[in-house]
DNA sequence: ACCTGAACACCGTTCAAGT
DNA sequence: ACCTGAACACCGTTCAAGT
């Protein structure tokens, strides 16, 4: 009685609660079982109620988009900082990128699918995104790790190749197991032989 | 009168008149835009006749990503005969693939999302697109071109690689130029530097 | 501001029936 | 075999109206 469930008014925190429940709904079922009506009747509120914090289904899409790539971002991060040892810290970011392929595989198939009418927030959310690898492959390129001339370039193919990997996956192409050993490789090639000491 | 266009009934051709539709619509729309009761409008029939040929919507998603997968090995096969050098080959292994990335953005979505009930028509057709770039990789083995000890892994994280830069390619984020210093760049790893004569 | 309720124009899917 | 036409249970989106 008079539990949170029955309340049948959001005050204002109706965005959030229906990004959760959309959240929830792609991971168990995809992106095609997202129904905005559906998801406004799990709220409590009418199906017209949504249309005040997502203008129309896209919306609704990027905002998870965004979700995605914050939730990526932070994982990425603390990888980085955990790891000091600049090969350590690129396994640490290369296995977050596959984890989450294989955790959270219809949230990534959003983040790399074309958006349509973006907002600027996603945008800086992707940009945020990318300025992780950045980060730690000019680290790298400071330190002497040079597998290409321009750090520049070798983050955005570094980037190229995690997201493949990870749609291998995602995709259930390749197992968890064959990406670690495909992680293994592009470690080598990114990064140099490892000691075999 | 009397075009093909005005007969109503065809004669066990209506799944190939539907499959290039769609092609078409997805082309210009993108798989949202995909519509089985268009379709059969488009054709001149009732919007029950596509169930003679697609069981369902995931049916006719796969059979797009079939010719997908079908229209992309023959190109990569064209490209690989056409250039007997292998870095050459190489080269344009991965501009096939960015190439169809740029003008098949939406097909490329499908050929890498999950699919729902593949059937093995569609199985077969993936086994046969990565037997292309395996041939060229194991040649290239044979010929001492070895940046990992496996050959099999190597292709492996080469497929991964291309479908990755193409995906930035197909999403917008990359364009189809900067796409091409990648290639570049994907070539020096996997074949080495290229001679500066 | 935020939400409701009715309305509109679509969908995918199923199934008995026609030829 | 192949297709039709009606029916069912949904959608997304819009908009006047309520509090």
């Amino acid at each position: 009685m008079g539990s949170a469930a029955d309340k049948p008014f959001h005050h204002g925190n109706l965005r959030a609660v229906l990004l959760d429940r959309a959240h929830e709904v792609i991971r168990s079922g995809g992106v095609d079982a997202l129904s905005l009506r559906e998801l406004a009747r799990d709220a409590g509120v009418s199906h017209a109620a949504p249309r005040r914090h997502f203008r129309d289904r896209h919306a609704l899409v990027n905002a998870l988009a965004e979700r995605g790539f914050e939730l990526m971002t932070r994982r990425m991060s603390d990888a980085a900082t955990a790891h000091p040892d600049h090969r350590d810290r690129f396994r640490a970011l290369a296995e977050v990128f596959v984890d989450f392929a294989a955790t959270e595989p219809a949230l990534l198939d959003l983040m790399f699918t074309k958006t349509v009418d973006p907002p600027p927030s996603l945008t800086e959310a992707v940009r945020r995104f990318y300025e992780v690898s950045r980060r730690v492959v000019l680290d790298g390129h400071e330190a002497g790790v040079r597998p290409l001339a321009d750090p520049e370039r070798t983050q955005m193919l570094l980037i190229a190749t995690l997201q493949g990997i990870a749609t291998l996956v995602g995709t259930g192409r390749i197992t968890s197991e064959e990406a670690g050993v495909l992680i293994d490789d592009t470690t080598t090639l990114f990064v140099g032989p490892a000691d075999d000491r």
